[in-house]
DNA sequence: GCTTGCTTCTGTAGTTACTACAGGATGCAT
DNA sequence: ATGCATCCTGTAGTAACTACAGAAGCAAGC
């Protein structure tokens, strides 16, 4: 068995956040020692490890405990998990065309500044309609 | 005087969203007509697009403040908004990166996925260590 | 003058996913 | 026995809003 310490070393999820998906119901209660210390199987840390490779992925929590009911679940998981990747797929492509957009008013708003005005084009960029 | 539902349409921040930047100082307090509603001016409303403006480019309330508070400031202030801006550029260039690895990772988890295989590729990638 | 319906008010609580304590108990090595 | 690391519970804080509930005000039509 293994302490929380470890369970937090062996899967990448910090002490604190561990007990808090304890709280919220989103892993299921440690077994505890005799002197109330929570405890984990080996079974417990892979679950831990797949949902922090979930979030990495920028999963919802929600949707990580999706995926890991699913993965326990046989029966047309493959379908459910190919729909949830689909729309955060096309959430991220969302986010990104966004994100370049940002950066080029950004590039273009700092370049302006760069060019030492007396008085400041970033800003009446940001002041005007 | 503008009241605060025409406010919000004419700088396309919600009601609720100016009185939580009213209570937490963010703009000043609105003058307020005999019987207790706030009333705004025209340059209030251009204050709350700046802010606006500054959210959509993903610049945090903190540093809407410190920008509007430049744009009122003489000296120096163009310094301090590229130092700004360029800051957040870079942060939005970190972002997009994570974003593309993360967008690369996702299109060959569903790739996997749409081969329609007995048990599912993407969970197992989930699982893997 | 009264009713209807929209707008506004205050105050509080909820959201997401954690993170950061405080104050106390336990485990282990010397 | 002492010291230090680890662990416990419980609470509050983070960012930037959003979502009510319940009461009051305003404007128009009858």
């Amino acid at each position: 068995m293994i302490a929380i310490g470890e369970a937090s070393r062996l899967s990448g999820v910090s002490i604190e956040t561990i007990r808090y998906y304890e709280r919220e119901g989103i892993i299921s209660k440690a077994v505890r020692t005799a002197s109330g210390r929570r405890a984990y199987s080996d079974t417990e840390i892979s679950e831990l490890r797949f949902i922090k490779r979930c979030r990495n992925l920028g999963f919802s929590i929600q949707d990580a405990v999706a995926l890991r009911n699913l993965a326990d679940a046989p029966s047309d998981a493959c379908e459910t998990v190919e729909r949830l990747g689909s729309k955060h797929l096309s959430d991220v492509q969302a986010k990104l065309a966004e994100l370049r957009k940002l950066e080029k008013a950004l590039v273009e708003l700092v370049a302006n500044c760069a060019k030492g005005q007396s008085d400041c084009p970033m800003l009446d960029a940001l002041k005007a309609r």
